[in-house]
DNA sequence: CTCCTCACG
DNA sequence: ACGTACGTGAGGAGA
């Protein structure tokens, strides 16, 4: 069956640009855009397999749409210099590797694109269409599809007809309408004034099409029929420019698109040239020409290795191997490290891969293996050897020696990219793909254990693939300064993390049952007073029932919408209380039933039968800004800014009997990292000083003395100290503290008046965002910002508050993770019994003896305000108690 | 599997 | 004109 691809070149090679880091080649040329578009040209043979494919670019500057319309694209800005120059390359290169390209005098892609889909279509043809602009939905058809590319390049969706019926219920043909309404700020196209997607929809749902709204406005009324009247012929101007031209006098066959596979002579030199090494090594061609195998632009083959499935039989030729050994996988089943358990474990040199199942594993014939896998003198590489060290654990087998965790190495190179999984990894690397887990072990109720066989290639494939990877990570932690922060700090800190999910905190169950009693009895009283007063039954969880009884039944006003329907959360049932008696009762209902279910219920459920404790798991690779992550349960979102709430932090003790909980916190660390990082008198002042920061702040803004700062502008003070760590926008502060959006632009104006070193940092960051593409923290921690040139205003605002902001909380999340390697150090240098157990972003929680509570109540605040050296100093405050409450 | 809501720093 | 505060994880509802 023939498949023909049709890309909007000039769309993607777009979207690619501003979605790619910048990028150059030795010679200083910008490559960022022509990566990006190829990176994502190969994966769509790979994936589609196309027989026929075409890219179609734009030419020239003036089409047909400027002879009615001349502002047609007008007010679009420049393209950039560094994206024209990439024009020429991506030609160059699509020539070479064989795809055929088509522009055509006077029309855009667009054009080129529907005119050849309506002749496949007439013939009958598959077609897949691949844009980012929405405008392409009106090519669908029976036999086309269109992929939308969403966030960069690498996510799309699939549209066909019934898709386009789902999401807006319209058939291809009237998203011109649609178009024709709501215009496109992006290409100048009017539409008519105040007709958004919403409105557009809902008239064309009614009438059907532009003239069709236009020939029946005397239904309408109001404001909504006077636009339509007065924009009439806006609508239909528009909906012409918006109209895809599908006749274009094109000469082409059928053949001029015929697509073979990559140009084996010509691809590798072009990308050569280009220095897209890994592309070449993925696709596995050479610099010089031809290659010798497997060069289709297909996926690169499974790797033939070289592969023993070890048993008791030739365990001996493995242990006399171990010394060339430093790659390794282990491979377990489920989320949870602490509940999951070992499959097997692969081990790679650079000559042969092993597979050990995990029955031999755990028999004595292994007991050398198990050592030489608990000896910290053998350096071991892994994927996730954190997770890999709690398994293990659980099934007796201790872990030692890591030296090199290749999803924490990828971590710190994009935190962003969301799980960067083995197969990712090979893909960016390019070395040969892996079977996805799912294809070798099914999914959910289907997940199996292959035969042997296929189980230890599959996983002995795992372990070779680190083997590859780690030395280009090293060598990019090198490029990027950040190899002591992966080997002095994050590679330490995954083994303590470790230790601490596996020592765990003790939980009162008893107690926490207890509190579940009292809880029930609170809801099942809450509950049947709210169905009285609404004089019916329905699911209280249920925000939409909740929301027909509130707002249809009762008459409320609304306040706040969601996507798909009334919203009722907290803030919005705050400003009805006045109006109903009720609403206060559904709001205690909330506090009380999400304590119930998430804190008694759920940690019940996590309560290990084993050890009586609740073991966590940190997750490293998370967080963009460097801090940890709590799972399984969160540990870090425990209540306790409500009393209700904070009781349950009685039930954390410890565990054993006469110890103490000793906890500390960072006092404001976020603000003293900005005092630091901005340099700014004032606020250094302030640390220097150990004043107050809120106060102070309303001090300086308000021009008062401390005495005279009340309540009222203390809080106001804070809530722009938050604006300000969070990269602050005056709508984000006038809906905190519930201000007209003017006042709140006077209080910042007004703060960084005062506070001058601030407002020079917070430019100052974002400039050097633009220009570098990331930012870092203090010890080199690095966040890419692909979205700070974005042109649409919300993309780019996002990421300049993002700029401002991933600097500070990723210093505080830098300091904290120093001070618990400098802890874990210390309790070991002086042999504590004391250990740690707990982080929460800026708090250390321990259990310690009674005879070592003095020394841990001075060490742990020492240790903590000494992680980092800024130029104010770090506060830590310490407190103790008999439980997790009892110690704040 | 997505949405809403809400717990924390 | 645009429509948000930064970073997470979990439970329940309703498709």
């Amino acid at each position: 069956m023939d498949k023909l691809i049709l890309i909007d070149g000039n769309n993607i090679i777009y979207r690619a640009f501003f979605a790619m880091p910048p990028l150059t080649n030795t010679a200083g040329k910008p490559t960022n855009a022509v990566y990006g578009f190829t990176t994502m040209l190969l994966r769509l043979i790979e994936e589609q397999k196309p027989t026929h494919m075409i890219v179609a670019f734009d030419a020239g500057k003036v089409t047909f749409r400027h002879e009615g319309y001349q502002e047609y694209k007008g007010g679009r800005e420049k393209t950039p210099p560094e994206l024209s120059e990439q024009f020429p390359m991506l030609k160059e290169l699509l020539r070479d590797l064989g795809v055929p390209q088509f522009e055509i005098g006077s029309y855009e892609a667009d054009d080129i694109i529907g005119t050849i889909s309506r002749e496949a279509d007439e013939q009958g043809r598959q077609v897949l269409i691949v844009s980012g602009d929405k405008d392409m939905l009106q090519l669908a058809s029976e036999h086309t599809t269109i992929a939308l590319i969403r966030k960069g390049v690498t996510e799309v969706e699939i549209y066909g007809p019934e898709q386009i019926r789902e999401k807006y219920n319209l058939t291809p043909e009237q998203i011109i309408d649609l178009k024709g309404l709501m215009g496109d700020a992006s290409d100048n196209i009017p539409g008519v004034p105040g007709v958004g997607e919403k409105t557009a929809l809902k008239l064309l749902h009614q009438f059907g099409s532009v003239e069709g709204v236009l020939a029946g406005t005397s239904e309408l009324k109001g404001k909504m029929k006077e636009k339509l009247e007065a924009h009439a012929e806006d609508a239909v101007m528009s909906k012409k420019l918006a109209t895809i031209h599908r006749e274009v006098p094109l000469e082409h066959t059928w053949e001029d698109m015929v697509f073979t596979g990559l140009n084996k002579d010509t691809a590798g030199p072009a990308l050569a040239k280009l220095e897209f090494k890994s592309l070449l090594e993925r696709l596995s061609l050479s610099a010089n020409g031809p290659a010798g195998t497997g060069a289709e632009g297909d996926s690169t083959p499974e790797a033939e290795l070289d592969i023993t499935i070890i048993d008791e039989a030739n365990l001996d030729e493995l242990l006399t191997k171990l010394p060339g050994i430093s790659a390794l996988h282990v491979e377990t089943n489920g989320d949870n490290p602490h509940r999951s358990e070992v499959i097997g474990l692969a081990l790679s040199s650079e000559e042969r891969h092993y597979f050990v199942p995990i029955s031999l594993l755990k028999s004595p014939a292994a007991d050398q293996l198990r050592a030489w896998l608990s000896d910290e003198t053998t350096p071991k590489s892994g994927y996730d050897l954190h997770r890999a060290d709690l398994a293990l654990h659980w099934q007796g087998i201790p872990f030692a020696g890591a030296a090199h965790d290749v999803q924490l190495a990828a971590y710190l190179l994009d935190p962003t990219e969301a799980n960067q999984n083995l197969n990712d990894l090979t893909a960016k690397y390019g070395l040969p793909h892996l079977s996805a887990d799912e294809d070798v072990f099914g999914k959910g109720a289907k997940y199996k254990i292959p035969e042997l066989e296929v189980l230890g290639t599959h996983v002995a494939r795992k372990s070779a693939t680190v083997l590859g990877i780690v030395q280009k990570q090293q060598q990019e932690l090198i490029d990027t300064a950040m190899k002591g922060l992966f080997e002095d700090l994050e590679m330490p800190l995954s083994r303590i993390l470790a230790d601490m999910e596996k020592q765990g905190i003790a939980a009162h169950k008893e107690d926490l049952m207890e509190l579940g009693k009292e809880f029930e009895w609170q809801i099942s009283k809450l509950v049947t007073e709210i169905y009285e007063i609404c004089g019916t039954e329905f699911n209280l969880n249920s925000p939409k029932q909740l929301g027909e009884i509130l707002f249809v039944k009762l008459g409320l006003p609304v306040v706040k919408k969601t996507k798909t329907g009334y919203s009722t959360d907290a803030e919005v049932l705050e400003k009805l209380a006045p109006y109903h008696d009720v609403v206060r009762l559904i709001l205690q209902y909330r506090t009380i039933a999400k304590l119930q279910s998430t804190y008694v219920e759920g940690l019940l459920k996590e309560i290990s039968p084993v050890t009586g404790k609740v073991h966590t798991f940190y997750r490293q690779t998370i967080a963009a800004t460097g801090r940890l992550s709590s799972q399984f349960p969160n540990l870090q979102n425990i209540p306790i800014r409500l009393e209700e709430g904070r009781k349950i932090r009685k039930v954390f003790v410890p565990s054993e009997p006469g110890w103490s909980i000793l906890a500390a916190d960072y006092s404001q660390i976020e603000l003293r990292v900005l005092a630091h990082i901005s340099d700014d008198e004032r606020l250094k002042e302030a640390f220097l000083q150990d004043m107050d920061i809120h106060t102070k702040t309303a001090m300086d803004v308000f021009g008062v003395t401390a005495d005279q700062v009340d309540s009222n502008m203390r809080r106001s003070a804070k809530a722009v100290n938050f604006g300000i760590v969070y990269g602050i926008s005056d709508y984000g502060l006038s809906q905190n503290l519930n201000i007209t959006r003017k006042e709140a632009s006077h209080f910042i104006e007004q703060y960084f008046e005062v506070f001058q070193g601030v407002r020079r940092y917070m430019d100052d960051i974002v400039v050097e965002a633009k220009k570098k593409g990331y930012v870092t923290t203090l010890l080199e921690r690095r966040r890419y910002l692909p979205e700070i040139n974005a042109s649409n205003f919300n993309l780019r605002s996002f990421a300049e508050r993002t700029a401002m902001n991933t600097p500070i909380q990723g210093t505080a999340a830098d300091i904290i993770k120093l001070a618990m390697v400098h802890m874990d150090k210390a309790l070991f240098d002086r042999q504590l019994k004391s250990r740690m157990l707990l982080q929460v972003h800026d708090e250390l929680v321990f259990e310690v003896p009674a005879d070592e509570l003095e020394l841990m109540k001075t060490l742990l605040p020492e240790v903590m305000e000494g992680a980092l050296k800024l130029s104010v100093p770090l506060k830590a405050e310490v407190s103790y108690g008999s439980n997790w409450y009892e110690a704040k």
